[in-house]
DNA sequence: CATGAATGAGTATTCATTCAT
DNA sequence: CATGAATGAATACTCATTCAT
């Protein structure tokens, strides 16, 4: 991931990430079936890691807007800790998208499906408005989250993430009209 | 555009580009300065076209609330006009972004900065919520947009994304928090 | 011949000879076969011009030796006056010379054909030794006269190189050897 | 060498060149940095080879005069016992000259300084004129050999080259000019 | 298990030459 | 006579992948 997270997907070599890794080119074949293999698992397991922690998470919030506000702070949080990873993630995956069609879609079909979920729980706790169209609130979400941190790690992480996440939250609860008196 | 958008950029080959052109290989570059330039100069003109008609429609709308529904409304008009194109902007373009930077930054950047002047005008005439992050509410807008062309793109088409502009608009507008009675 | 002496002939571009020259690229095929036949026509022309110039003078000459002065000075002062074309003759040619093989041959025979025949006139006068190689004498001249143009050419002209003909005609002449007393 | 030999440097294919070695194109990669590096790797090898074996020589012979007809003698023997390399040497070599510059001209340079510490050698000995323009006399001599082994070569090796050393060296030393009784 | 030398398919780009106007 | 837009053949170089050791 560093190679991928420095070079770009196609701009690495599988030499490079050989002699990173401290092995021969050969030994890259013994692991991963080929070069977008690596990239594949990588995606695989920590998408699945990434998803444990937060379900894990949510379940401990009480209610939906509890586990909106979990969910993206939780989000944040992990691009923070490693841009390697959010570097490959935001802007690599996308380059090889076309050919990893599968673990992409799968990772954000899962995504989809949790926020579509803590909607869905927080239309039942009435906290949640009732006329949504659903698969577009999740898209707008999960589509404004990826955006802000996209433009984090482009900015090579000046400012602080961390803090934009209520206020993003509270964007998709409460909107930008002005409240009528 | 057409063999971009089947192929993908990195997919495409020039020969291939030429042929579907019908001329022959030289010809491409008494043209464009290289590969990367059709996309490059692509970019460019179509990017221009489309804010030059949004300048102007707007310019006929009488609030920013208007004018936001506007911008949505020609945003997907122009995708579903031309799948080929939406299809080149909305996976290609991100798979050079490395190398387009400067067309892709630049657009991206003027998109950004039309929702600011929109929403700035909003705040003035009290449709718009004065207590806003206005960087953070213009890339949830913009990123919202693109995602659900994206989706759309990529589902092949079979939905009617023009139905999708107002829902969405309202999202922004009124967020998704249940009315307090 | 600008165009050949600057760029190298290789390096240089029909459009870039047609652009120096004020006409479009096809026009150049109106008066040249090819690329090649641009560089064949200059030796043929110049060569031409040389050899005529040099007879000339020969022919005022009343002896070997002093013709032999009389062809290196023309050969130097030739060069000096147009570095472009010894720039051509001495460098470039040597690098089309598989394709030029008959301009150049012709050119090369000639000139060892005129060292020749000074040589045999001076032995009949009884000034040039008998006992000679004379197939190997006139291609040391040659090829001292040559390399020593060329080596001026490639210092970039710094030199007198008029002052060193009588030298090296008198090397010619006398060999390196000391006198016995 | 065989290849360069045969189709000249830029008529040569790298292709061509892995067929003729025996292995595949991306196999010449390994050992040279570029086509231009094959050719410059020869040139450095062979030279190096050359000389050590030269001045190896020349420390046996007792006077400046016999080292002179050594020195000959020797780059003739080393055209006649390979004549690819000898081609490659006397044509290729110059064709790429522009390129090659470094190789080439630390060559032509060693060689004329060799020749440069035999004339004044030669000089101290007594055995070689005072009044010499050395940098004159060491272009004469490398010159001529020079183009007495192209030409042998050119004409495809017909004639005895070996026979024609010290005759040229004697012309070297004592010149064409008859003898005063 | 690990190596790393060898493989060879794949492609953007240049530029001499042509020919319809 | 002159043009210059169009042509398309021709080629060095990279790098993912293999496999004998």
């Amino acid at each position: 991931m560093r190679v991928f997270a420095q070079e770009g997907y196609s701009g690495s070599t599988v030499s490079q990430i050989a002699r990173e890794a401290g092995v021969a080119d050969g030994t890259i074949y013994l692991y991963f079936k080929n070069k977008e293999d690596i990239l594949a698992s990588f995606v695989r397991q920590h998408s699945q890691e990434f998803f444990d922690r937060v379900e894990d998470s949510l379940a401990r919030e009480k209610n939906a807007i509890d586990k909106l506000h979990a969910l993206v702070r939780l989000h944040f949080a992990a691009s923070r800790l490693d841009r390697h990873k959010a570097l490959v993630y935001q802007v690599e995956m996308r380059q090889s998208s076309r050919l990893m069609k599968a673990e992409i879609r799968d990772a954000l079909k899962r995504y989809l499906d949790l926020v579509g979920a803590i909607l869905e729980e927080g239309q039942q706790e009435g906290l949640i408005r009732q006329d949504l169209y659903v698969g577009l609130v999740k898209r707008m979400i999960f589509a404004s989250v990826d955006e802000v941190i996209t433009a984090w790690v482009i900015s090579g992480g000046k400012y602080d993430l961390a803090a934009l996440a209520d206020p993003l939250v509270d964007l998709f609860l409460d909107g930008v009209r002005a409240q009528a008196k």
